[in-house]
Order: C-alpha cells, then sequence, then structure tokens
RNA sequence: GCCCCCAUAGCUCAAUUGGAUAGAGCAUCUCCUUCCUAAGGAGAGGGUUGCAUGUUCGAUUCAUGCUGGGGGCACCA
C-alpha cells in the first residue's frame, strides 16, 4: 500500500520537477509513515518541506501545487480515499478503509515471511560478539552481548542481508597462561603441595573445580611427574576445554547460535599475523620506530598510532586481530558488526582504522558498546565483581529469571546504554513485566481463536477466514482502534529496516509493546465473536494478523510465543 | 591535560536518516468485568527536553561554548 502512494508522490514530484525547471540532488528522499496523531491521516508526507530545499519555494505553496497536480491526474486505481494539506506543507493521505485493511490479506498471504524484506540486498555480514576469554564462566556483560548480537543476526537475515555468526576465541595471549598457572596452582593446592598461587591468577572457585576435574577423572597425581611445562600446557588446554564446553552450554541455553568459533591460535599457525602486517606495509601504513612496529592509525582519526609489534618481538593484541579481521575481509564479508564490552572503547578506532586500510568503506563497518547491566533486587543494586570471584554469573541469572524474560531485558533498552536490570520485575508474571506484556497479547488471541472455533454462533475459524479471507469486508473494520492496529501491523518491515541498518535491535522490542497495547486497547474496546458473523470474521482476521505479527516478532528476539499463560 | 559517550515527567526509558500539540511504563489518584484471558483497558496530575548562542520553513535531534555524570588515554589483553 505504502509502495503504490510513493509511487504516485515519485510521478508527481517528477512532473513538478519538470515545470519548475529543477533538478534532485543525489540522495534525495523523503519521510512517508503514519503520523503519530491518526488525525492526520493514514501516511503524512514531507516532501514538499524537502523540495523547499531544491526549489527555494515555500514549503505551502510547493504542497499546494503538489496537490494541483495530484488532482489533475489521478492515478488510476489509487487506494486514496482524500488528500489534505495540513501543518504549513504536510500532505496527508486518508486511504479507503478496505484497502487500508488490504495488508492483513498480505499479512495471512506472507504469515511467517511477513515483514521480510531485500533491505540487505543479499550483503554479506559477519557479526562478532561475545568473544569472551575462555578464562571464566560467562558473566551478565557477555550475555547482553549474546542476546544484542543474536537478535540482530536474526533481524539481518530477516532484512535480507547472509549472516555468519563468529565468536573471536582467544586461545593463545597472556591470559591463557595465567589461567594455565592458576589451575596447575590450585591442583598443587589440592594434593597437598606447596605452591604460591600466581600474582594476577584466576580466584574463582571454578579454577579449582577444574583442577579437580583434572584429578579425579584425568590424572589422579600424574601431572606431578612430569615436566612442570608439560603439566601447565595441560593445565591450560583441559581448562579452555572445559570452560568452553560450559561456555556454548549457556549459549545454547540462551538460544543464542554461532556458526563458527575462530581460535586466534590459527592465526598464528597460518603465518596470517606476518601476512596481515604485510598488507599494512605494502599499503604504507606500517613504519619502525623505537625498535617497534608501528601501525599509522591516526590516518583514520586514532589519537595516535599503535604498537603491533613490541621491540621485545612479540606481537601486541591489536597485530592478530588485525589479521582476524583481514580473514573477514578474504572471506569475502563486505559488512562488519561487532559487539564489545565497554572496556574496549577505546580500542575502537585503532581497529576501525584498521578495517579500513583492509579495505573496508567505512559505513560498512558496524563497532559497537553493549554497555554493562546493573542488576537490582528489592531496589538495590546487586554487587557484581569478577576479580574477588563472587561475581553472578550469566547462568544465575538465566536460571532465576528464566530465558525468555533474560533475553528480552537485554534487548529492550538501546545496546549503548547502561542498563538496569530488576531481577524481582523479570520474575513477576504480572502486568508491570513487559515481556509478559508481550506474551499475554499472544496468548489472548490464541486463546480467542480457540473461543471462536467452538462459539455458539459458529464464526469461521481463524484457519478457515485465512482460506476463505478474500471475501472478508475489510470496511467493517472502521473504528479508530481498529485502523491504529493496522497501521501498526503495517510498519513492522520499516521497524525492522531501521533496526538492522542502525544495528539496534531494541527497536524491534519497542515496536512490538506498541503492537501489544494495539491489540489490547482494541480487544477491550470491541467484542471480537459476535452475532454479526461479518464482523467477527473480519475482526478475527485482525486479530490473526496480530498473532502473526507477535510471532514473528517475537522469534526475532528469540523469545518464546505461548498459547496459553 | 586530551579524547569519546550520556543529560528528556519523581523513577526507568521512547520520540521513525531534522517534522505537526515531546510519548510509554512504573509510582500517585479516579474509574471499567452478568460478555472472547482484568497478566487488560479508560482518565487525571506530572516538562523552559541540563544552560546559552547559532544553522533551518521547522531543533529533543545538527554546530559551537559552558555545567554536571560516566568511560577511555599501555611496546596490557
Amino acid at each position: 500500500m505504502k509502495n503504490k502512494i510513493e509511487n504516485i508522490i515519485d510521478a508527481v514530484v517528477k512532473n513538478y520537477c519538470e515545470t519548475q525547471n529543477a533538478v534532485l540532488p543525489d540522495g534525495f528522499s523523503y519521510d512517508l509513515h503514519p503520523p503519530k496523531d491518526s488525525q492526520h491521516g493514514d501516511l503524512s508526507c514531507n516532501i514538499a518541506f524537502k523540495l523547499a530545499k531544491v526549489t527555494r519555494q515555500k514549503p505551502f505553496e510547493i504542497a499546494a501545487e503538489l496537490m494541483r497536480l495530484l488532482e489533475q491526474k489521478p492515478a488510476k486505481d489509487s487506494p486514496v480515499a482524500k488528500t489534505e494539506l495540513a501543518g504549513g506543507g504536510f500532505i496527508n493521505f486518508f486511504l479507503r478503509k478496505e484497502d487500508l485493511g488490504t495488508v492483513l490479506l498480505e499479512i495471512h498471504k506472507q504469515d511467517k515471511n511477513y515483514g521480510r524484506s531485500d533491505f540487505g540486498k543479499g550483503k554479506k555480514a559477519i557479526l562478532e560478539f561475545v568473544s569472551a576469554n575462555p578464562t571464566g564462566p560467562l558473566t551478565i556483560a557477555h550475555g547482553r552481548q549474546a542476546a544484542v548480537g543474536d537478535c540482530l543476526a536474526r533481524i539481518l537475515k530477516f532484512t535480507g542481508h547472509a549472516v555468519h555468526t563468529e565468536y573471536y576465541l582467544n586461545d593463545a595471549g597472556r591470559q591463557m597462561r595465567m589461567l594455565a598457572q592458576s589451575v596447575w596452582a590450585r591442583y598443587n593446592e589440592l594434593l597437598g603441595m606447596e605452591m604460591p598461587f600466581p600474582e594476577d591468577g584466576y580466584q574463582g572457585d571454578y579454577v579449582r573445580e577444574i583442577a579437580r576435574d583434572i584429578i579425579e577423572k584425568e590424572k589422579k597425581d600424574g601431572l606431578l611427574r612430569e615436566p612442570e611445562e608439560k603439566a601447565v600446557e595441560y593445565c591450560g588446554l583441559y581448562a579452555v576445554k572445559h570452560l568452553m564446553g560450559s561456555i556454548e552450554e549457556d549459549l545454547a541455553k540462551m538460544r543464542v547460535h554461532f556458526d563458527h568459533y575462530f581460535s586466534e591460535k590459527t592465526l598464528y599457525a597460518k603465518k596470517a599475523v606476518e601476512h596481515a602486517l604485510a598488507v599494512l606495509k605494502e599499503k604504507g601504513y606500517l613504519y619502525e620506530s623505537e625498535g617497534a612496529l608501528w601501525f599509522r592509525s591516526t590516518d583514520f582519526g586514532d589519537d595516535k598510532d599503535r604498537v603491533v609489534k613490541k621491540s621485545t618481538g612479540e606481537y601486541t593484541y591489536l597485530a592478530p586481530d588485525i589479521a582476524y579481521h583481514l580473514s573477514k575481509y578474504e572471506r569475502g564479508y563486505n559488512m562488519l558488526a561487532n559487539f564489545w564490552g565497554p572496556d574496549h572503547h577505546g580500542y575502537i578506532p585503532r581497529l576501525k582504522a584498521a578495517c579500513q586500510v583492509l579495505g573496508y568503506p567505512p559505513e560498512a563497518i558496524h563497532i559497537g558498546i553493549v554497555q554493562l547491566t546493573t542488576l537490582f533486587r528489592k531496589g538495590q543494586p546487586v554487587r557484581m565483581s569478577t576479580r574477588a570471584g563472587e561475581f553472578v554469573s550469566l547462568r544465575e541469572l538465566y536460571e532465576e529469571v528464566g530465558v525468555d524474560a533474560t533475553r528480552f531485558f537485554f534487548v529492550m533498552r538501546r545496546q549503548e546504554s547502561h542498563l538496569d536490570f530488576d531481577l524481582d520485575l523479570a520474575k513477576e508474571q504480572s502486568q508491570e513485566n513487559p515481556v509478559f506484556y508481550l506474551q499475554y497479547a499472544h496468548a489472548r488471541i490464541a486463546s480467542l481463536a480457540k473461543y471462536a472455533e467452538q462459539g455458539i454462533t459458529a464464526p469461521p475459524s481463524v484457519a478457515g477466514s485465512r482460506s476463505k479471507a478474500g471475501k472478508v469486508d475489510l470496511k467493517l473494520l472502521a473504528s479508530s482502534e481498529e485502523s491504529e492496529l493496522i497501521g501498526c501491523l503495517s510498519q513492522f518491515s520499516d521497524y525492522l529496516i531501521q533496526a538492522s541498518r542502525t544495528t539496534e535491535p531494541y527497536r524491534l522490542a519497542d515496536y512490538l509493546r506498541q503492537v501489544a497495547a494495539c491489540f489490547h486497547k482494541f480487544y477491550s474496546h470491541h467484542r471480537v465473536v459476535t452475532e454479526d458473523k461479518e464482523l467477527t470474521k473480519a475482526r478475527l482476521l485482525l486479530a490473526d494478523a496480530t498473532r502473526i505479527v507477535l510471532r514473528n516478532g517475537l522469534e526475532l528476539l528469540g523469545i518464546s510465543q505461548p498459547e496459553t499463560m
């Protein structure tokens, strides 16, 4: 429906430009969407204001001229019932009720595909997120990154991108050695040997448990008789395997899927780091100073140039990371999105710089921060500290409040904003809980459909209304609540595109709340199943279209869609 | 000291690439159920969008400065 209006407007604008001898600049665009105030019509357009910039004429006069042209050459088959000039230059379109409602038939026809678009045009996107070092269980912070990244992956797929998700596994650095040494120290301690615990070692109980596992399930006290170097290495490998197992288990429980776990180690094995630095050098962004190798990241807006190879001959963290991103480029991904914790804030400019050198245009690079979460219990913040080993793990969270609430709370705010997570609210199965508000709407519709099927007046079932959808009289859905709900449902795809463009899944969560609110409002104002069979049919169609949007939307958020509550 | 982010109702947050009278939820108060799930709905109160200047037909949105809060400034990862 919107497309039809767009075509009409485009034709008139073309016509107008010819009479004015005006040429539209590149990237010229205008808005066409339902206005906040439904009194302003079903679709509102700001084209006159935009044209004013080009032709330097008054918006109101332009709009008046456009209206004149519109009336002069009315498009055949136009769904527009009335056009109105208002607010100093807005052109408002009022659609015929029966045309407005055709979106409901569209929703039924497309069903699980309703909301899909080709916005991404098949672009190959690679999403990297979580990428937690396997030095402990996943934390709440990782959980939010997981939820945001996974939702975005689902949304990008739905909006026409070829999406690949990856977890970058730092299995080669100093923290790995520290983990190995920590486990080795606990191993010795458990066997009654004297051994000081490493100064910056990992204090958490899980380290001791891993050491105990090695003793009980694998080696008994055998490691003591091996060369220390080998024993430590064994501890490290065992710990990584164990921790990654637990991490993957958490992610699976959270319904977060990764297509690939990319090991940092493999970069060294393939000499990929040398290769990457050679590329930088070839492009002229590498230089030597004070015995170290530097990347000239300041050419791309970084504060200072960055060392990639220390004077000791070791690589910094940045070097393999550049190699990793070169691999993304060489594997053909033309859009990349990374989600990191706030501690990586200052690291963004240098990696963006690197990605640009490697060949990515700036607009294809989306490196974003997912801010921290503070848990609240009884109005008080819950203390979390990884250092002391007393953190609240992601597992504890989703086991306490459930995966649905966990995922929803994690994505319901813009990811760059700090999140307050009210544990009591998330567990409460009540009106105050936003995730239940959505699920309740879905369950209500399911229940409504069941009721309709066994209704005394024998109205058509929802399934039946689908097959006979063409016979539904859409004009009957004329109340403001019904129009509002229809308008809301028709915007599903717009919001998904917006979420894709900004890489912000919270926009979908926000939209679904609108859908649920519109439905609840409609439901409480109008009885769906009545003696009036035609009206019942139309309203059931509307309810079922709402169900489809809610289901598709919740699916994209990775949240279940209960039939009963 | 330098750089980045944030500042909207008492609280938590929205406001569609700059659009019409800045909206929800919570909290406070009032009301709605012989009838499809009241886990819902209707209404009231609550705002100089931190301050100032500028750009614009139009600014919560953009620019500059200031105030207040958070984070970052490694040959760490």
